[in-house]
DNA sequence: TTCGATTATCTTGAATCTGAGATAATAATA
DNA sequence: TATTATTATCTCAGATTCAAGATAATCGAA
């Protein structure tokens, strides 16, 4: 009996992943953040002005988490909640000038850091495993 | 400037890996398991006997989380803490029959499971996504 | 042999996440 | 309008993890 699993591309894949998440971890970590706490940061620089939900939506995670990691970033002041004058359950959140200055600061970095992690693979291997991941992703 | 990451293989790496990680997760939560204590019962069935040192090293545990887990499958009664004869330190872990049972049952379907998120792809392509993670995989 | 270093496991406390339920506001409908 | 359903957020208990330190056993060198 096969006790062990060979499926080789499926190891691969977690492999990579999870050495790709620990890295990226450590460079987030340099600026005293979890990853959830830097994702909730990350999406408000990219699109503004976003509701709680909308940010959980987002980047999966619950609603106790939200308020959680939003009191946090609150009361380390790069964010900030604000009441939305139309409905009163909603709490608008927006990055503070600190949040903005901390991701104008890191995002470059980040950005370079992660493209760095491709560097080994010429355009057309980029392509080929963008096409092939592709077609893993949707069977999933 | 550029406020959103554009590296498509990084994405698609990272959200091809995470609904794996979840589709994953779901079935063997079927088993009334989380992915760390079926990471402990694989490794044991996969290797037999192991100390609770070796089960921690191969899945990366701390050693406060194995001792936390381990008391869960135990009390569950899908593995045993034995006595190391020669080194009084050192603690044994097995399967029970009845974890046998479980892996007996579940580890067919498990692998075929995983070998069916990959079905989408001829083994040319398997090769060629292999050699391509490889190759990130290095360089990280 | 004896003392210090190392090793294996366990304990404890803090951090983070989830899910269920509470609260309060809004929307929909009779 | 009154009632009901839905929505957004928060609260709380429980689960899981880690790091640091405690405990106990073993190893190694003087």
């Amino acid at each position: 009996m096969e006790r062990k699993c060979n499926n080789q591309p499926y190891l691969l894949l977690m492999q990579t992943s999870k050495a790709i998440h620990d890295r990226i971890k450590e460079e987030i970590a340099k600026n005293k953040l979890g990853i959830t706490e830097f994702s909730v940061l990350e999406v408000l620089y990219q699109k503004g002005k976003q509701t709680i939900q909308q940010i959980g939506k987002c980047i999966l995670v619950s609603s106790g988490s939200m308020t959680y990691v939003i009191d946090k970033l609150e009361q380390r002041g790069l964010l900030s909640r604000n009441a939305c004058a139309n409905d009163r359950r909603v709490i608008h959140v927006t990055l503070t000038d600190d949040g903005n200055e901390l991701m104008n600061e890191f995002m470059p970095k980040y950005h370079e850091f992660i493209n760095h992690l491709f560097d080994s693979l010429h355009s057309d291997e980029v392509e080929a495993l963008v096409q092939l991941l592709k077609k893993v992703r949707n069977k999933v």
